[in-house]
DNA sequence: GCGACAG
DNA sequence: ATCTTGTCGC
């Protein structure tokens, strides 16, 4: 696991925590971040594609983070991973990461075998400066991750065409940071981009064999459903594999 | 100055 | 993000 460096982390015993942090200085870990993020083609093959999200009780400091582990080939869900947390930064638009990445990566240490993949709930580097949630959580952890978002954050951006599987591109000033996503046959896109490990073609390649039945891909879909589940007391908290004879 | 603004 | 019933469209 990638730790940034200085101070302006604060980590207690296994907890990475954003507090007391003013913009200015949130910014200035975004920028040094970005320096570690690779947007070079991913070269592993995927066996396994987690999705990872965040649920909360409305005015509630509490935060629940999940991460669903799907098999790539079916994407049927095998594991997950669920913690509880507090809430250690409010919401602004453009640092979500503060706010939802210390729980995400409390769930990530729960998983023995990490994924090959991460979708994650928000932006990739489809952002004001290229370090959406995913991006973050990416160069944070070492780990190859996408953003799916169901909103647009930053960019310029035309409809794409109605059928499953058309996109458009997301650009800013000449360049390209992610797609706008038909996901599913007369529905709103989604947002995709690439985190960090893999390019824009791969996150675009990788949206499109994730698309199920549903607005939302498969991963992101799923980690949404089970983050709920876990918030409101239907699932237990830490890490689970799936009984195989209840999947099919 | 005004509008936009992931979850 | 979450709280929620009906309602419109395919």
């Amino acid at each position: 696991m990638v730790w940034p460096d200085d101070k302006v982390h604060i980590m207690n015993e296994d907890y990475l925590r954003y507090s007391d942090l003013n913009l200015a200085e949130a910014k200035e870990i975004q920028n040094e971040l970005r320096e570690k993020i690779s947007l070079k083609p991913n070269t592993k093959p995927i066996q396994t594609i987690a999705g990872a999200d965040i649920s909360l009780n409305r005015f509630s400091e509490i935060i629940f983070a999940g991460i669903v582990i799907l098999r790539y080939s079916d994407l049927q869900p095998i594991a997950y991973s669920m913690v509880e947390s507090k809430t250690s930064f409010p919401y602004i638009p453009g640092f979500l990461a503060f706010r939802e990445v210390p729980a995400l990566v409390q769930a990530l240490k729960q998983i023995p075998v990490q994924p090959d993949v991460f979708m994650i709930d928000g932006h990739g580097i489809a952002h004001p400066r290229r370090m959406g949630i995913a991006a973050h959580f990416g160069a944070l952890t070492g780990t190859v991750t996408m953003g799916c978002a169901k909103n647009i954050l930053f960019g310029k951006w035309q409809e794409p065409g109605i059928q499953k599987g058309d996109y458009s591109l997301i650009i800013n000033k000449e360049e390209t940071i992610g797609y706008a996503f038909r996901s599913k046959f007369k529905t709103n896109p989604v947002f995709i981009s690439p985190g960090n490990g893999m390019s824009l073609a791969d996150s675009l390649d990788i949206a499109i064999r994730c698309a199920g039945n549903y607005r939302l891909p498969e991963p992101t879909r799923r980690a949404h459903e089970f983050v709920n589940l876990f918030r409101t007391g239907k699932l237990k908290e830490g890490y689970h594999e799936l009984s195989p004879q209840l999947l099919f």
